[in-house]
DNA sequence: TTTACATATTCCCATATGGGAATGTATTGT
DNA sequence: ACAATACATTCCCATATGGGAATATGTAAA
């Protein structure tokens, strides 16, 4: 094998860099497939195939109006991920204190 | 190609299930490669290739002690992660806003 | 219904991965 | 120096991907 389908697994969904693209682009507002196509200025396909990944792990919805189809980023689907990394928060703090310890005590013992 | 290098980007090396898992269990302390194997329960070669996709973008550090190498997660490699996901927070809150709206005005027209 | 437009799907191919097994390397203990 | 311990690396293989080109499908306009 090798990985989790990216179908299945919003992490691997957003590894994608292109994919991510897409996402801020569809965050605040929905749009046309055509429009991300000229937008972000990728092929029509690989925009659709991007699409069609986002839309299986929940990241996006879609809705039809005429011949175009409107997507749109579904921002909750994003939170589990907010949270995974939010967990390491308390920790990068903890760096941080460090560093800035080691700071200050470098000022005091300025020659 | 296929996708970006794993080795290049954050977001693709935790793309994978069981590097997000060696990332919890070296965020509380730094360990020995044994204990990720054992703690884990996975194969030594695969903990050893993981940790070094991980070394490799900078999401763990090492350090030697003995013949032992000593892992430990890098928290401030997944800020920048966090800070993505952040993005969207205003999104998810405007959509938990409209849902709390819905839910209101379908109480008041209780029959 | 015929045509034009907007998307989606399929084919083909190069390549990145991950797991399992076997092997190599480094460091400590005797 | 030799054996043992702890990791790292290499080989081989099945498979998931993504891009490009071509084609299929769906929907509205003439």
């Amino acid at each position: 094998m090798a990985r989790a389908a990216t179908t299945s697994d919003p992490f691997n969904a957003v590894a994608e860099p292109r994919r991510r693209d897409i996402l801020n682009y569809l965050a605040v507002q929905e749009r046309a497939v055509g429009e991300i196509v000229a937008g972000l200025g990728m092929e029509q396909p690989s925009v659709s195939k991007h699409l069609n990944v986002l839309r299986n792990v929940g990241l996006v919805h879609v809705r039809r109006n005429g011949r175009h189809k409107l997507y749109r980023t579904n921002a909750e689907a994003i939170k589990p991920m907010h949270e995974w990394t939010k967990q390491f928060e308390r920790y990068w703090q903890h760096q941080l204190s460090r560093i800035k310890e080691r700071a200050e005590s470098n000022e005091k013992n300025k020659p």
